[in-house]
DNA sequence: GATGGCGGGTGACAGTTGTCATCGCCAAGG
DNA sequence: CCTTGGCGATGACAACTGTCACCCGCCATC
């Protein structure tokens, strides 16, 4: 018996996936979670064999959670289960040592396999993000990154520059560098690209 | 016993959907689709008394299949299911005739409800949002819309121009327009702002 | 003590953006 | 026939952006 535990922020989601999985018989639904905190302090108590997980949730994201569970050395394995298919995502998630990293649009029949592989020691990754994920590494510095995120937000320079206690124009300097290093024409771009790889 | 159609893009949660639904006895799923036009072409040959969709899908959106189906004056009932609790997606899925709209992050017993009530010929609109969509009408001109849209993807006022076979400085009046009705101060913000709402 | 990075800043320049007032054109409507 | 209104265009101006070359201070490290 895979004793298990499920943390999804969307209800309709969490209700559903612990539906498809209670029709698998060698798997034990121990609890639920809608969001990070919760699903912290459950892994804990519960002590369960693996922990499905989301990434984006309020408070604590799946991320962060498989971050705790590999610095408490806890036994709980992880498989984080999203939406984005971002290769600086899946490779966070590895070095949070989870075990299994699949996507939404994966086949259904898959999640199920997923556990008992992980279960038994193995891992689930999903093949193309792996594929994807040992190409390009994040080129950004954090500056460059802490500016593309409020540039994102429609933030002009004066104003990114107020906020990280710098001058207009180091901000405009981090912004031109970011604009190159990504290859594209405009902080727009810039902030487009780099969110939808997951370097954020 | 409802005959229902399942239309939603991601797998995982597709099948998972199916397994919720299929632990109820008055309800039998009649099919399920990963696309607007394999759902249009299930739902005329099919007729299900329901159809569940989601709205963001390759192809033809959950919207678009409304509307056909409306047009068509076909039998079959709509009920949407989304992540986005965007006003201006209720308000184009009561245009379009639904007569559900769900959000992902309801309880999932809300669901099965949700279907017997629509089938009986009731309406299950997420209340929150409905009364959220009382608010505020788009303010926005369809060029304004059209301009904002590619202004979101990073695009220059010249190469805007370009697409829409404007001048560059026309371009920037809309662009201006749609800034100043939106009581923002740039493009970036307005088309985050916009984009939001569901006004796209 | 010199050398070189690195984080940050400056100033200048061209190009883009946001704003406005104004114009022409063509459809209604009166 | 004249007016009003929407749509698109112009031109001018100030502000903001993107780029670049170069400066400064700090710390490591040789």
């Amino acid at each position: 018996m895979i004793r298990f535990l499920l943390a999804e922020d969307q209800g309709l989601v969490r209700g559903a996936l612990a539906a498809l999985l209670a029709m698998e018989n060698d798997l034990e639904l121990v609890g639920s979670a809608a969001d990070g905190e919760h699903a912290w302090r459950m892994v804990r108590e519960l002590q369960p064999d693996v922990l499905v997980t989301d990434i984006e949730m309020p408070g604590i994201t799946g991320l962060e959670l498989a971050q705790r569970i590999q610095r408490h050395e806890l036994p709980t394995r992880v498989v984080i289960v999203t939406t984005f298919a971002r290769a600086g995502y899946l490779r966070r998630a590895l070095d949070a040592g989870v075990s299994g990293y699949l996507l939404k649009d994966a086949p259904a029949e898959q999640l199920a396999d997923a556990l008992r592989r992980v279960h038994r020691g193995g891992r689930a990754i999903d093949p193309e993000l792996a594929l994807e994920a040992w190409g390009e590494a994040d080129p950004l510095s954090d500056r460059e990154r802490q500016v593309l995120r409020l540039a994102g937000e429609g933030l002009g320079a004066g104003d990114i520059a107020e906020r990280l206690n710098l001058s207009h124009g180091t901000v405009r300097n981090y912004l031109s560098e970011a604009i190159n290093k990504l290859g594209v024409s405009n902080r727009i771009e810039a902030y487009r690209l780099a969110h939808q790889k997951g370097w954020l």
